[in-house]
DNA sequence: ATTTTGACGACGT
DNA sequence: GACGTCGCCAAAA
C-alpha cells in the first residue's frame, strides 16, 4: 500500500511533494488525482493525515483562495501560520499573501 | 440504516 | 464582486 492505492493515499503524496516554501490547494491536489469536484476529500484525508505513519506538511495546502482554513485543526491556534511563515511564507489574518507567486501547481510542477 | 456535517469549489443570483 | 446553493464523497452522530 505504498503508492496509490486509494484517493486518501494519493492526496498524502502529493502533499509531500510540495516543495518547501511552496502551497497548494485542495482543489488543485484532487483536479491532479481525477476528482476535481472532490477537494472536500482532500480535506478529510487532510484530517485523517494525522494517523499517516509518515509526516504530511498539511500546512502548505490551503483553499483556494489562499486561505488558511485548517488552522483551527492544528495543534496551536496560530501554528499553521507559523510554519508558513518558517518557510518565508507570508501570512496576513490567515490569507497567504503573494499566493499566486507561492501557489504550487502538481498539474504543471509534477508529471 | 439514515441524517448531518465538512481542512472545497464551481456556478447561479 | 458578495452571497447563496448545489455537487462530491466519506466519516461521525
Amino acid at each position: 500500500m505504498k503508492e496509490s492505492d486509494n484517493f486518501f493515499d494519493k492526496v498524502y503524496i502529493i502533499a509531500r511533494k510540495i516543495p518547501f516554501g511552496r502551497v497548494t490547494s485542495y482543489g488543485s491536489i484532487a483536479t491532479y488525482l481525477g476528482a476535481a469536484k472532490s477537494a472536500r476529500m482532500v480535506g478529510w484525508a487532510m484530517n485523517n493525515s494525522h494517523n499517516q505513519t509518515e509526516e504530511v506538511p498539511a500546512h502548505r495546502v490551503v483553499n483556494r483562495k489562499g486561505l488558511l482554513t485548517g488552522k483551527h485543526h492544528f495543534k496551536g491556534t496560530n501554528l499553521m501560520q507559523q510554519l508558513l511563515e518558517n518557510e518565508g511564507v507570508v501570512v496576513v489574518e490567515n490569507q497567504i499573501q503573494d499566493f499566486e507567486n507561492i501557489f504550487w501547481n502538481p498539474l504543471e510542477e509534477l508529471s
